[in-house]
DNA sequence: TTGAAAGCGTTACCAC
DNA sequence: GTGGTAACGCTTTCAA
């Protein structure tokens, strides 16, 4: 027996529902399979061109789209990708990042959803991201644990990408190493004769992750040099910096490694406006190599940072998610390099 | 008779696919619906104590994740915000409103899924939006015509939210006002008792959308008053902006209103270093309140943009999404303000 | 060439 | 209290 779904009565004016593939079917007079195979052109089945006609007649008159979520039930997969949110502010270099990447994805027919993370503890978090079922996620920022690894893999993510300072076992890794980009800046600085390094760390919470591995980077660089490395937290603000610049000259410091290059900048106005010259009385160096770094004068010295392409990283995923077997890859990448301007 | 699935025999060490809530039912000895009754912790039915915890023993022995999409399929509704990823390069003031909109969005239990556009016409790329049956789009930069806000209706779209400078019938708006902006920059310019007045424009793609209204509004705010406006079309590199410093002098003016902050910096650089005195020679103003423009000597003046923030944006979503019969608001946004400093 | 029906994982309704 | 079963919208195998 057919069975009747127990539609309800379309009244002549009601705001109708959306048009499912039956109503297609019903609309041209044919199967719902027959729709299925006109609207996805199926090969394998030869359907006739008046058929094929009625059947996107009767579609476009619906205004019927597909269901992207039955579809993907009925598959058994989707091509979503997700990407959870960082929940530190991030700067401009990351958002380049992002956008390239899943600039990259869309063009290999990913889907990107970018998920608002609200757990902060990963392993909780990989649950609510497990719910999507998604064919590959991009974590970046250290926040999974092999139990939230286990789960994704349970839940069928062909591909998990770690994008931090730590790999996890099992997962892909692009292991961005912060603590050589400290390093860079203190070998330079030790280079260019300082001996007494300020190691600008940011008071803005949840920057810890990148700031402390720099900081580490730049002791291990002096270690055994004689050279004197100072921690010095700053707040992203005028006024801040302003009260830092007020007190430097009793630091005895000749050099200062900024964090990024919007805190170098923003320290180094105010050496400026305190008299201090730069790089005579102290060099100044930043990092991530922004533009605007060289507008001010003197032009900043920068430790630039190689991230992966968004192509590249997008050719990994989409590697992993067609052969899941593979092992998993691990690029040490951030090549630092540092560039030398006037302000060091 | 129960229907036994054709399940593959699952050899002991093949990695079993993923658990669902029948496989986690008959670990537990119990029906699926008694699963989804003690999962959901549905308050109608009373199930006992030593169920529940069998349940739950078992969802956590196998790993059991719920399917979010066979989820909404069933409901009927999905808590999904889609929001299309602008195909232009967007400044950092666009990147922080959507950070925050997206965690405000968060917050209220939505998932906010930022889709990667490749198909530039928004009536067709509406009918991909649509496949994902969000409960809400929000459209940036007026890729949204008639027929693709009747599509995303149609697929059951409770609220459908654009933001930009047109506002299309029926949907709610957030209306950006860049003419505003030009219009402020101006009449603050003229104010200064400037007279030749350029206006940089942008010559990256993608731009236009929002360069073109601000060179418009400068228009506006000298017509008829005698002072003249110059397009300067830059290209965002020292190089382009050098080659517009040296030609500057012949060109006559006193005045340039750069587009947003970043050429604005960029600009002033280039002019200082060909000995152009800011602002006495030419007066300087650029758009969005960067904190960076106030690390240059002498400060950026600039137009200051009241953006709405993410959590207004985010509630009148939810309003929306909870009743969709209300009128569509008009979100005249873009409160501009210009914020003399010491560039003009 | 077309159609009937099974089934993806979930939840709501209705018997027991 | 608990369990069977239909139904969400779609694809696909098998039969006609």
């Amino acid at each position: 027996m057919v069975h009747i779904p127990n539609e309800p009565v379309p009244s002549p004016s009601a705001p109708r529902s959306v048009p499912t593939s039956a109503d297609v079917a019903r609309l041209a007079g044919v199967s719902r399979a027959t729709v299925s195979y006109v609207l996805n052109n199926t090969s394998a089945v030869r359907i006739s061109e008046p058929t094929r006609r009625r059947v996107h007649e009767a579609a476009k008159e619906l205004g019927y789209v597909p269901h992207a979520a039955a579809r993907s039930l009925r598959a058994g997969h989707s091509r979503m990708v997700l990407i959870p949110t960082p929940n530190v502010p991030v700067g401009p270099l990351y958002n380049q990042f992002f956008n390239e990447l899943q600039w990259a994805l869309s063009r290999l027919e990913y889907t990107v959803v970018q998920y608002g993370d609200l757990s902060p503890h990963g392993d909780e978090a990989a649950r609510a991201w497990a719910e999507l079922r998604p064919v590959a996620v991009l974590v970046p920022g250290g926040g999974l644990g092999p139990q939230g690894l286990a789960v994704l893999k349970r839940s069928g993510a062909r591909a998990v990408v770690t994008l931090g300072a730590e790999r996890v076992e099992g997962a892909h890794a692009v292991l961005l190493d912060h603590e050589g980009v400290g390093h860079s800046a203190g070998r330079h600085l030790l280079a260019r004769g300082r001996r007494a390094v300020g190691v600008v760390v940011p008071e803005e919470p949840g920057l810890e992750m990148f700031s402390k591995p720099r900081l580490e980077g730049v002791r291990r660089a002096l270690q055994g040099t004689g050279a004197t490395v100072t921690e010095l937290p700053l707040a992203y603000e005028e006024e801040a910096a302003a009260r830092l610049a007020a007190r430097w000259r009793p630091l005895g410091l000749d050099a200062v490694f900024a964090y990024n290059d919007e805190y170098a900048m923003l320290l180094m106005r105010a050496l400026q406006d305190e008299g201090i010259a730069i790089p005579r009385e102290t060099a100044v160096i930043g990092a991530d190599d922004l533009m605007l770094g060289r507008l001010l004068r003197p032009r900043l010295s920068t430790v630039h940072i190689e991230l992966p392409s968004g192509r590249d990283l997008a050719e990994l995923v989409d590697r992993a998610v067609r052969d899941p077997g593979v092992a998993p890859e691990v690029h040490e990448v951030l090549g630092t390099r540092v560039v030398q301007r006037e302000s060091s």
